[in-house]
DNA sequence: TCATGATTCAAACGTTCGTTTGAATCGCGC
DNA sequence: GCGCGATTCAAACGAACGTTTGAATCATGA
């Protein structure tokens, strides 16, 4: 009948919390059902009872935490526009109500946490059917809209331009919400207080907005201060 | 009989390019070496007998083909610079250095073509202590190398910002590389012959050039055409 | 209070995993 | 031809996997 309050979604709640950070910290195929239900204090079966099956889980769990997160890049980029008034948008506007909402997951336990962007940065690049099937259904709105805005920011830019860039974008988004660092490039330098999200994102966006706005390479395919084929070895053979 | 059937190290040559081709597809976690014995025709005690382990394979598999592409890369930066005299080189030429040497893998079947490109990439979002241990080590002369030379190629950029725009050129890189293009971002445009890796380098280079080259923000660390705290909700509140 | 449906629980299901074993087979110097 | 180290093979190992089961327990409406 109707869904009731009676220690109703305790057990759940505490499931797609702790695979959430499980997933997070040793991926989807690594992590067994018997880690997340012990580390979560519930029966092994609760799994199947509550969800159906281990990919159920992860589905439910990706569209619950990213559904929110798309809808909030969306409304920002809704905001922008009206303030802006027929104004074009700035590139970095653009790119500000990108990742702006994912701050806010960073910032919100509750929504999340660093934890699910973690998982979402890697479930770009995780292999197998389940991702391919949740992430682009559930991104098609964003990538419609912002590149309908980027477009309109970015008018010289051809259209198979601008989708690869923003390709090249969302590559580097992944990789730094990921947080993976493998190679430990952050830990050769002295980060004295430049590691924190928020100064992360705003070194990030003057990142992305000149590689947006990069100067197109001429008609004939040449580029910039390095003419030739890519590719060509320059001087002797490699040994 | 069959004079083939017997030379010494093909059986360890097949498994090693099955399971490149598997790694690849379905990821480490879900690739069993059931799976890549029966794909390679090769007897399943073979992978044990011939690497020890599962894990001793990829750390071989990786090995293998990355110790030859980041020599190329810094082989590559190498013959750049003594071409250039003393002269600085341009961030286009350091990162042309990176991605000229991954373009000859993807071209050469032989040193792992393009399945080794898409694996590499995974790995770098890919959980587990296996590859937390081979990438930084494989990629610490690189990384080091090359942040010398964007040191010289960007006076300007203080050496934190730096470090983090090469991570973020990783991530775009490596995203490019893995070819996922979760987001079917790709498929929504008409490429008219436009997808094909060299092209894809010659638009990937402008943008991470741009990147690397954008403008620093204010000391005050406000950013330009867009003022306020990342993050703040522009207008009204959220629903 | 009691019946009922929702939830939890321990146990086991069948399958697949990485690894090991010991014998069979091979290439090859003698 | 013969022995020997290297390699291949079928078979099995114990462990861990996702899932299922059926009874026990709980919360609540009648």
């Amino acid at each position: 009948m109707i869904r009731k309050k009676q220690v109703p979604a305790e057990t759940r709640d505490r499931i797609l919390f702790t695979a959430e950070s499980l997933f997070m910290e040793r991926g989807y195929a690594a992590t067994s059902l018997r880690m997340i239900t012990a580390k979560a204090r519930v029966n092994l079966a609760a799994v199947n009872y509550h969800f159906g099956s281990k990919e159920a889980l992860i589905r439910e769990l990706f569209e619950r935490r990213l559904g929110p997160l798309n809808s909030a890049r969306i409304a920002y980029l809704d905001r922008l526009e009206a303030q802006a008034r027929g104004r074009a948008l700035s590139v970095e506007q653009i790119i500000e109500a990108i990742v702006a909402p994912a701050l806010q997951v960073n910032r919100d336990p509750l929504a999340g946490g660093v934890g699910f962007l973690r998982l979402l940065g890697r479930a770009f690049s995780e292999p197998g059917d389940t991702m391919r099937d949740i992430l682009p259904a559930q991104y098609r709105q964003v990538v419609v809209r912002f590149k309908e805005a980027l477009v309109q920011a970015l008018p010289q830019v051809p259209d198979q331009e601008l989708t690869w860039r923003m390709h090249f974008m969302f590559g580097a988004l992944s990789y730094t919400m990921a947080g993976n660092d493998a190679l430990k490039l952050v830990a050769t330098c002295n980060l004295e207080g430049g590691d924190e999200p928020e100064s992360i994102i705003r070194r990030l966006i003057p990142f992305l907005a000149s590689g947006l706005k990069a100067p197109l390479p001429g008609p004939n395919g040449k580029r910039s201060a390095q003419p030739g084929r890519i590719g060509s070895v320059p001087g002797r053979k490699a040994a």
